[in-house]
RNA sequence: GGCGCCAUGGUGUAACUGGUUAACACGCCGCCCUCUCAAGGCGGAGAGUUCGGGUUCGAUCCCCGAUGGCGCUACCA
């Protein structure tokens, strides 16, 4: 026996542009497993298909886990600059008797498939080229014959592998193909190039999508026929959008960045992430918000669910109140200046003040995007009013002037506090046979311009004296909607 | 079509190796609080565990079948 490692597990995107969904939560798993064990988490990049692969598009990859806060301990590694050790596996199994040169076109192959599908036959590569004896394909192939090498499938018995998640999962031979190892161009397939990274790399432990399952028994077979010890597979069941169908473009935002840009915050976007597929045990069936340090120290390939989970997005939003109220002011911050710099908004006001709005707002905020939009007024004295607050608020000509003459008062009164506010409104109402709540609701929309805001006294504390009684004065002024 | 996998309220999940009024969270509804809206507090509706057979004194849990969903079925990954 080997002495115990630590694990060695990956991330093996293709570069599509951007990390999607579902890319992300396997991502996240292989990193809950590699930071819960002391573990190395490898980065590798999946491009030997080069008409759709380019360099750039990694940046979206990276770019999604960095705002995820996954980080990876080696790489990122290009499969198109490993070449070399895939047509050297592809050798060593070819000088193996595993493989074989197949000399069929892929127009050929089309159209056996074609045939194949009329006469209602499986489909399958029907291996003709597997009895070329290996002489004759040498000089085929020397000859200047473009051709494909082919794993050959045994031709009995089942493979299969115990799934850490799944359990035992057994295909029988006859279902597998002669799966191509290298194109004719030289370059791998995935079903090589995986395999011979995955040994290479030293992996222990392959964590992935479900729909991989029934690629593995061709991995498997591969393992074998190289003599490696074959590591762990994990496979993680998919995730689904609301009609239960692969979670797509077409339900909405797939891109792991496009969640960023909606204002979501990435620790609540990984809380939600890491409990799509996985419970962290009965012991802690009773909670949902999870710290990245609580996941990782809980993580395990036992908690991971067999079956497919849908995309809510509900949750997702819960998830991020939950988590922006959390947050420190000092650290939503910088967030928060994103979206203001992204939307060319500029705040007006002190530092302190702002720390302070943010505070005071933090508990009601859905997304980032907040404090940019509905939140303005309490950043900048340009904000507009929302006509419907208007309509419903500040119609009445009478509550206007009432308004004005709050105003002057608060001026005129030795101090200002949230209490003092409070008291001045309140007289002012009863001396007029006001209710207090026709002033107050239209006093709210005066001076933030929403219908909605937080306990009027405490919007008037965060303003300030100066711009409450401006903003009051100023209520007169206030277009009133058709 | 073939092969594989999966199946607990609308959604995510619990329910120790078969014995629970089938639990929690999101969402939904109502009440309270109240200056608005959230939040919060309280309460409620919503699944008898996809269906049908077994095994068992007893099945969400074990077995078989059906149905449904998903995945794979490429010189894509």
């Amino acid at each position: 026996m080997t002495s115990p490692t630590t694990p060695r597990v990956r991330f093996a995107p293709s570069p599509t542009g951007y990390l999607h969904v579902g890319g992300a939560r396997t991502a996240l798993f292989n990193w809950l497993f590699a930071r819960h064990f002391g573990g190395t988490l490898i980065l590798r990049i999946e491009d030997t298909d080069f008409e759709r692969s380019s360099e750039e598009m990694v940046e979206g990859i990276l770019q999604g886990m960095r705002w995820l806060g996954l980080n990876w301990d080696e790489g990122p590694f290009f499969q198109s600059q490993r070449l070399d050790l895939y047509r050297a596996t592809a050798e060593k199994l070819l000088a193996s008797g595993h493989a074989y040169h197949c000399f069929c076109t892929k127009a050929e192959l089309e159209q056996r498939r074609a045939e194949a599908a009329a006469a209602g036959r499986p489909p399958m590569y029907d291996r003709r080229c597997r009895s070329i004896d290996r002489q004759t394909a040498v000089s085929r192939k020397a000859a200047g014959a473009p051709c494909a090498v082919r794993f050959a499938v045994p031709e009995g018995g089942a493979t299969g592998f115990d799934d850490a998640v799944f359990g035992r999962v057994e295909f029988a031979h006859s279902e597998i193909e002669d799966f191509v190892l290298l194109r004719s161009d030289g370059v791998p397939t995935y079903h090589l190039s995986v395999v011979a990274d995955d040994i290479d790399m030293r992996l222990t432990h392959i964590i992935r999508g479900a729909d991989h399952i029934s690629n593995t028994p061709k991995q498997v077979l591969q393992y074998q026929a190289l003599g490696a010890t074959l590591p762990v597979f994990a496979h993680v069941p998919l995730i689904l959008g609301p009609d239960k169908t692969r979670l797509s473009k077409r339900h909405g935002a797939t891109s792991v960045i496009a969640y960023k840009d909606m204002g979501i915050v990435p620790e609540a976007f990984r809380n939600f992430l890491a409990l799509l597929g996985w419970t962290p045990g009965s012991e802690n069936k009773d909670r949902e918000i999870f710290s990245s340090d609580d996941l990782v120290q809980l993580f395990s390939l036992d908690g991971i669910s067999k079956s497919n989970a849908v995309f809510n997005n509900d949750k997702l939003a819960w998830f991020n109140t939950e988590y922006i109220r959390a947050y420190d002011a000092n650290a939503l911050l910088p967030l928060i200046q994103e979206e203001w710099t992204a939307l060319g908004f500029t705040p007006h006001r002190s530092a302190e003040d702002v720390l302070a709005a943010i505070e005071l707002l933090k508990p009601r905020a859905r997304s980032l995007k907040d404090f940019a939009t509905t939140f303005r007024a309490y950043f900048s004295d340009a904000y507009d009013y929302d006509p419907a607050a208007v309509a419903k608020f500040l119609k009445d000509d009478a509550t206007r002037k009432l308004l004005l003459q709050l105003s002057r008062r608060y001026a005129e009164a030795p101090e200002f506090s949230s209490s003092t506010a409070e008291h001045v409104l309140r007289s002012l109402a009863d001396e007029n046979g006001v209710k207090a709540g026709v002033l107050i609701n239209g006093a709210r929309v005066a001076l933030t311009g929403q219908a909605v805001a937080p306990s009027l006294f405490a919007v008037m504390n965060a303003l300030g004296k100066d711009r409450v009684v401006a903003r009051l004065a100023a209520a007169e002024s206030i277009p009133i909607p058709d």
